[in-house]
DNA sequence: AAAAGTGTTCAACAAGTGTTGACTTGATAC
DNA sequence: GTATCAAGTCAACACTTGTTGAACACTTTT
């Protein structure tokens, strides 16, 4: 590889820590390539604009195979795995904390809603097998997110206990228990 | 008339709807006096930064008393209520969306979160009798707003109907069902 | 009539944004 | 040796942001 390619993905990981950290307006291109080590003219060389970065971290995003989860009960668990073995820091680069963080932005919202129905809405409900209750249990996961970390409510467990684990079981199952009239 | 706003109203008055609708960094003074119909400078004069005129408009949150909700029931009834008349265009500036904008803004983002906890947190702490249930139940409202307003899930009923009712109930239901181990 | 007070307008500021183009550097190929 | 070409540096651009102070118009007070 080149050094080119070293470069740019300093840019790229600087630029995905950060964007999906705190969000796409609160980080300038002098702040990521101030992080990368580089010049903030090789944003626009190497990804045209910032917007060209963004996007470009966006395609890091795993995309959700059925394969992955064999039923509800996997699903369930990897989400909590998620969470509990999640950094606790307030800026925590998360797919997660990118959806909460970028979903609403002017510049950079439609990309995310795209990103988001393309890589895991589909596989969700494909898995959980009706559209209602994928939605359903994503609104769960962001919301507990959101609680937690956003507006820092307390009342949930420590992280790192089997309380908190089971707050986040219970609001999961309860989504996936839907049953349409 | 009776009713002739004086410039400080009108400007606090687009002020909540701009800020609260598309959140606060996403909108500027310029664009709020114009919506006014008067100068930027009155601004710094009635409120004296852009701080104080969010945190103006954040003493329009309404407060929640326990005598508001004489049970668990009616406080869930009465959020469904809430979302099925609210207006759906995008930038609703509902007490919700507030929340979901602004509550991560490195600049007021700590002012949402005291007023949650001031106006909200604890009312619902009290009718509910538990503080993981009632941050279960913020969630919740929270995860709903968000997967249906933001990421503009589909999966979800029509908001006018039936079934968007019965969804909201069931995860409100669900929060509310928690028991701690 | 003069003075003081009030609400408003205007132009400008300093700081920050993303983006661009000209230039230097260093290695490779002719 | 010289030309070539990509990589990186630097300064500046045009624009937006929140904020400020001087000036204006108008009413009220002295």
């Amino acid at each position: 590889m080149s050094t080119t390619q070293n470069t740019r993905d300093l840019l790229l990981s600087q630029g995905q820590r950060l964007f999906w950290g705190r969000g796409y307006s609160n980080v300038g291109l002098r702040e990521i390539a101030a992080a990368a080590g580089v010049d903030v003219a090789l944003v626009s060389r190497y990804f045209g604009s910032k917007q060209g970065l963004f996007s470009a971290t966006l395609e890091a995003l795993d995309a959700l195979g059925p394969s992955d989860f064999p039923d509800e009960d996997a699903l369930t668990e990897t989400i909590v795995h998620l969470f509990v073995t999640a950094p606790r820091d307030g800026d925590e680069p998360s797919a997660f904390n990118m959806m909460l963080v970028n979903a609403r932005d002017p510049d950079v919202g439609e990309m995310v809603r795209k990103a988001h129905q393309e890589k895991w809405q589909n596989a969700l409900e494909a898995v959980i097998g009706d559209s209602t209750r994928a939605t359903l249990f994503m609104a769960a996961v962001l919301g507990f997110a959101l609680a937690e970390k956003h507006l820092r409510l307390s009342g949930l467990g420590a992280p790192d206990g089997a309380e908190y684990a089971a707050q986040l079981r219970h609001v999961l199952r309860a989504a996936l228990d839907y049953e349409p009239a």
